[in-house]
RNA sequence: UGGCCCGUGGUGUAAUCGGUAACACACCGGAUUUUGGUUCCGGCAUUCUAGGUUCAAGUCCUAGCGGGCCAGCCA
């Protein structure tokens, strides 16, 4: 079946990894960090990271950082960093005690900047933002010198003390790094090292007033925690040659960046910003939406850790830039949820079904498996009585071909109980159904010998007497376009929001077995897909989230109908 | 017109010293089924192009073409 991960064939960051601890590189350790920085919520995207970073941590019996790095204090709050920290604990992956923060390294990294200076490779620069970008040049052409470059050692040592002090306005200087102002990879174009921020850090609150940039913090991270495998995503690249300048100038120990191609999903949107601004916007509830391609999210819509992780462990890992169906990550919750999830029976679009030639006081339990995936899941009993719901969806007065549900005059089964007949449809003063009469063939009740005979269509149904009132939320893709950024000169992703991407059924009935249903709990309905009870649900109000339909080979059919006409 | 990276089916990812394209999702058929679910079987690729080396090239060489990233005191 589902090859193991182990039986899978290695990514290219394992073959590295592999052929370093064969040729005995660093003591043939492997120790990686999943480094977010916590001005956001995790996303599908960093799942992929993390299983990356801490699945070859567990491979090669190694050990995996979780690190916050969290260098810009203007951004970065600790809402964020409880958030995270939830996150990749429930996705599955435990970083024991190797808790760290970039923050935790501002007195080592000032020393080194400090010894940089000393080693004529850094200097304190007084040209502001504009004037800076002015002096870098452009992609074709080499940019000009700082006036200060050639700052003698001492004052730089001063004057970086004194920025420290507190002595200077917010950018008004910075201290940068003294490399090569004509070098085609602008990040060599003397990269800023510290900038001054008077800005209250949520962990070092208001002991500094400059901050390292990232490229100063994170290659000095790894190395100070004796990172041996730097996995980034692949808009690091170009920074790669100044990760290693800094490990080599500071004559410390160097750790390998390797890049890989960040995951992109269709229909979705994936930056930080973009979530951000459709949370402010509300468009959405929150980081937790179960629109959002959050882990939050995904979490509240009822996706599973392993699901997540099967998700991650097919899609693989490359340098190519790709897009992967959103279908994928469907498909792997109902490859999860099909097998774990309990089966039960309810009905989103009530139409009252009444069996004229069932006594009206009788009540018989119906034997159900709970999963025939599942064995060990055992089996409930269902209360059908004379009054029924099923679906209004599962009944047409003038059905089109090969639909095999119920229509006037036509028989199908109820799951788990008996074969009924459809003998009148009863309308209202507008013309439209509210009951239908059947009758049923007391031979044919599930289990009983004349059980055996065959009709075309099985339906669900609830007992109106017994049936528990549910709200079910159903979500759909947040975007119309499958690449949301693909829009005219004009526009931009929120032009093409799916104003349907939140459906909201008050008034479904659901069977007795869920009355007692927590937040949290899962179950697949049957015939129509797989839900979680929501935390806005109440004792006396149930609600539930759908997750994602069931494989609708009839909606096929019906597509292809409809465009064949 | 600069530097770096990448190009295998509809979408992704494989193919470990060059040996004759595999897996997943999607799609199209069929079987089983008291979920139109699950499961099972079958179908779906001249490996960006053009040359070259070789008995043999997705893998090697050359030249094109196409795509991504980079001009934050963001990460």
């Amino acid at each position: 079946m589902n090859a193991p991960e182990s039986d899978r064939s290695p990514n290219f960051v394992e073959q590295i990894v592999r052929a370093d601890q064969a040729a005995e590189k660093w003591d043939r350790r492997v120790h990686t960090r999943f480094p977010p920085e916590p001005n956001g919520y995790l996303h599908i995207g960093h799942a992929k990271s993390i299983c990356l970073n801490f699945g070859i941590a567990a491979k090669f019996q190694g050990l995996c950082n979780l690190r916050f790095d969290d260098t810009n204090p203007a951004k970065e709050d600790n809402e964020y960093v409880e958030s995270i920290k939830e996150d990749v604990r429930w996705l599955g992956f435990d970083w024991q005690e190797r808790e760290f923060y970039a923050s935790d390294y501002f007195e080592q990294l000032y020393e080194w900047a400090r010894q940089l200076i000393t080693d004529r490779h850094a200097f304190v620069c007084e040209l502001g933002p504009d004037a800076m970008r002015e002096h870098r040049g452009t992609l074709t052409e080499p940019g000009l010198p700082s006036p200060n470059r050639d700052r003698p050692v001492e004052e730089n040592l001063d004057l970086f003390a004194r920025m420290r002090a507190g002595e200077f306005p917010d950018g008004s200087r910075t201290l940068r790094a003294k490399i090569d102002m004509g070098h085609p990879n602008l990040n060599l174009r003397d990269p800023v090292m510290y900038r001054i921020l008077h800005q209250t850090h949520h962990r070092t609150g208001d002991q500094w007033c400059i901050y390292p940039t990232y490229d100063f913090t994170h290659g000095q991270s790894d190395s100070i925690e004796r990172i041996t495998h730097s996995i980034c995503t692949l808009e690091f690249e170009n920074h790669r040659p100044l990760y290693d300048w800094y490990c080599q100038s500071l004559k410390i120990y160097h750790p390998q960046q390797i890049e890989f191609a960040r995951l992109n999903l269709t229909y979705t949107v994936m930056s930080k910003r973009r979530l951000r601004d459709l949370v402010t916007a509300q468009h959405v509830s929150g980081w937790d939406d179960p629109r959002m391609p959050t882990i939050s999210g995904l979490r509240r819509r009822g996706y599973t850790p392993a699901s997540i992780r099967r998700f991650c462990d097919t899609i693989g890992v490359a340098k190519a830039t790709s897009t992967i169906d959103v279908g994928v990550l469907e498909s792997s919750v109902r490859e999860d949820l099909n097998s774990t999830a309990p089966r039960v029976m309810a009905v989103q679009r009530p139409l009252k079904l009444v069996l004229v030639d069932y006594p009206s006081d009788q009540v018989e339990m119906m034997a159900a498996v709970n999963n025939p995936e599942d064995p060990q899941a055992g089996s409930r009993e269902v209360p059908l009585s004379r009054e029924l719901y099923i679906e209004q969806d599962d009944f047409r007065e003038d059905p089109p071909g090969k639909f095999f549900r119920l229509k006037p005059g036509g028989e199908v089964r109820l799951r788990y109980a008996y074969i009924i007949r459809c003998e009148q449809v009863i309308k209202d003063e507008h013309g439209e159904i509210v009951e239908l009469h059947c009758t049923h063939d007391p031979d044919s009740r599930s289990g009983m010998p004349g059980a055996g005979r065959r009709v075309k269509g099985t339906l669900h149904w609830v007992s109106v007497p017994h049936a528990v009132s549910a709200e079910v939320r159903l979500y759909d893709r947040l975007f119309l376009r499958e690449d949301p950024d693909d829009v005219s000169a004009d526009e931009n992703y929120l032009d093409h929001l799916n104003p349907d991407s939140l459906q909201i059924l008050s008034d479904c009935r659901v069977e007795p077995s869920l009355a007692q249903a927590q937040p949290g709990d899962r179950f697949q309905f049957e015939r129509l897909g797989y839900y979680c009870v929501d935390r806005d649900s109440q004792p006396q109000r149930l609600v539930l989230n759908r997750t994602v339909s069931l494989r609708d080979r009839w909606a096929k059919i019906q597509k292809s109908q409809n465009q064949r006409k």
